[in-house]
DNA sequence: CGTTAATGTTTTAAGTTTAAAATATTTCTC
DNA sequence: GAGAAATATTTTAAACTTAAAACATTAACG
């Protein structure tokens, strides 16, 4: 019934994956319930706005894909719902006719400031059983995971 | 530029969760990738293959929707394209005809324990860089973060 | 200069995903 | 037993997602 090729640690480091994607999804599932509910806005789009919110003098498509880990084409779309819904706006950058510059509209602001209030307000609330030496551990770990995912993988981004 | 409303205990939560959220997608991604190009199945596939292959009577859809977290209607593609291929087949389960029962083939068997071999591999070298005393307490956070947002939650899964 | 390479973005095709509605079947209850 | 409620699954519509191809523009370079 088990893979029987599986040494201990490597077997520790499976149910360390499987953890962390259940603890994800079920927080994911959650995030983007509330985002629908409450505000009828899709997760990407929020991710995407929030992207922008940290970046006053607005970003690039390419930049936004970086950002956000997804590919290229996928922003396109979530763009183009935001920009139909007058969140954000484009203009192309001066100086490169290949590029455009994204950036929030003041509606798109309002709107996000309001609904990043309640989304981080669930996040307290749903990690809130750990006290702040665990949060902090946890984080802790969690950036050397990262850090030791980005060594043992073949794509090093140039960046 | 930040959200002035947060203070210092509900930023270390909003960036933990940004950081597990980084460490699953770089790990998705990897295994994603890595499917895709050596077996040429997409990572929701061999998800559910793994599912099944868990469970050697089979399972209802409905139990695979909960298993692998995902709505009733997603499994439902994710079936077909796996039927089509050969890897798994339903059999109306006997004294209830509403529901069915999903089984790997011996074609579907073979094909996960292969690609299992690989996926375990490719997840012990990605957290390589952790020892063994991190990966179990990272795994143990992981625990207490889950029952902390299930508890934390609107929906307590009746299960 | 003019061709080639590189960069930025969109399009395309296939698949995934969800929530909600629709079907089908079974169970419950009076 | 007949109608209502519950359960199991599929269908639908809209959105997300990726990889790869196509397109547009700029940079490189001989």
């Amino acid at each position: 019934m088990d893979i029987p090729i599986l040494d201990g640690h490597d077997r520790d480091r499976l149910r360390l994956w499987l953890r962390m994607l259940v603890c994800s999804n079920l927080i994911e599932r959650e995030l983007r319930s509330g985002l629908r509910t409450r505000f009828d806005v899709t997760l990407p789009q929020f991710d995407l706005l929030a992207a922008l919110h940290d970046a006053p003098d607005g970003m690039t498509m390419t930049a936004l894909s970086k950002r956000m880990m997804v590919s290229n084409g996928n922003v396109t779309g979530v763009a183009e719902r935001l920009e139909r819904d007058g969140d954000i706006e484009r203009e192309t950058k001066p100086g490169d006719r290949r590029s455009s510059v994204i950036r929030l509209t003041a509606q798109g602001r309002e709107k996000f400031v309001t609904m990043a209030r309640d989304h981080h307000g669930w996040i307290a609330g749903m990690l809130g059983g750990l006290d702040e030496a665990e949060v902090k551990a946890l984080s802790g770990l969690l950036s050397k995971a990262r850090r030791s995912v980005e060594t043992h993988t073949r794509e090093e981004a140039t960046k």
